[in-house]
DNA sequence: ACATTTGTTAATAAATTGTTAAGTTTTATA
DNA sequence: TATAAAACTTAACAATTTATTAACAAATGT
């Protein structure tokens, strides 16, 4: 299995596409390089699937925008421009045949690799981490986890709550009762062991990073 | 006693080394200043313990990337490239070298001291000062050393605080006791030496450093 | 009446803590 | 400075406290 994402590297410059993909191999990705304008169009064409195709402007045969127009007229794939010089029109060029993103030289490659990420993450390619983590909403009593519904019971829920508008601080159980429950409950503190292990089990891997057990004193939502 | 950290700048332009130079010292760096390439090479040779090494391409004698491969060959010392013009070919020529960063004329000196120092961080050369020493936090009962949280069980906090919050100041094992037990403990004195030895085991040399053991009296924490 | 949630209990597991005792270091003093 | 006494350190152990878990019973809502 190869799931790797494609990323289309056309420069004709040898060292530059070089340099360039072995930074993106480095980061996970599979690279295909073309060293003119024609080439570049002819291997999108046959990995239409790509993930990001990053064009140099001066090539040979054709250049950067018009490979990208022509890419454009068949395709939303994420276009990253690369150019010796930031000049003006060779960016306004870049933009209206539909670039997403210029990259003026000298870039790190490094830099480069966010930016295509960044893209990517705009298209949902890879993980936002926007949406990760977890969101609490006591108006519809609703918690979601990496963007998933918890389907957590009332008691559940308010514990959660509880913690999570208190990151970081320690309840004791007398306390987590009483907040939960209210002052008056006379029952077992254990009956909290009980919830804070069926919250755990229903966060999952998240539960058991960040609801601790402060040993002799309480709970805590840790940040 | 001198620790500050090694800069070497080479430049044959002296307005720009002087430049440089006089805002890393500033930043509190020594620097090593050279003009042209051979010398750059040169003083490298005696100063291997150079925490970087900022060159400008253009130089008489060597280029900068030649300085920078020559560099490269016996060190892993970050290297940070100025250049005049953002041209492709310097650009290439300094990556496929080794450099780490380029920084491209006019720059700002101040942006060059930051830039240079995220390499250092990269390399732990320089401590993040945001996250050293020691933070105590009652709320969370969480306690921070370098950034890392310390393992500490309720006593072994409490003592800690105890001390922590009244830096300097001696405490008795009856102080120490009657603080953190009640004043109504009535176990052996002893104990408190128990606490002490697994406090400091957990913090490590820090540990050693700070909590002072003062013969006949008690303990404190020595700043 | 059914399924779901909630509370209780008890067995088990885990961690903290206090104590002891042997070994060091420090201090006092002869 | 040698020696003894006092004070401290350390590690190991056992006792204790505390937490987890699962299973079950009660309550609740549909």
């Amino acid at each position: 299995m190869d799931s790797a994402l494609k990323i289309i590297i056309a420069d004709d410059e040898p060292r530059i596409s070089a340099l360039v993909s072995d930074f993106f191999t480095a980061a996970g990705y599979k690279t295909l390089v073309a060293s003119d304008g024609a080439e570049a169009l002819a291997v999108f064409g046959e990995n239409t699937d790509a993930a990001a195709v990053i064009l140099d402007i001066m090539m040979p045969e054709k250049n950067g925008w018009e490979v990208c127009r022509e890419i454009r007229a068949v395709s939303s794939v994420p276009i990253i421009m690369l150019t010796a010089r930031a000049e003006e029109f060779d960016q306004l060029m870049g933009f209206e045949a539909g670039a997403d993103e210029y990259v003026t030289k000298p870039f790190s490659p490094a830099v480069l690799v966010k930016r295509v990420e960044a893209l990517l993450r705009r298209d949902r390619k890879i993980e936002d981490d926007a949406d990760k983590g977890l969101t609490v909403n006591r108006e519809s009593y609703t918690a979601m986890l990496d963007g998933k519904q918890l389907e957590l019971t009332v008691k559940e829920f308010e514990i959660l709550c509880y913690l999570w508008e208190n990151k970081g601080r320690v309840f004791s159980r007398e306390q987590i009762l009483s907040a939960v429950w209210g002052y008056d409950f006379e029952g077992d503190s254990r009956t909290v062991d009980s919830h804070m292990a069926r919250l755990r089990i229903k966060l999952g891997d998240y539960g058991s990073r960040h609801i601790k057990t402060v040993y002799g004193l309480g709970y805590k939502f840790e940040v």
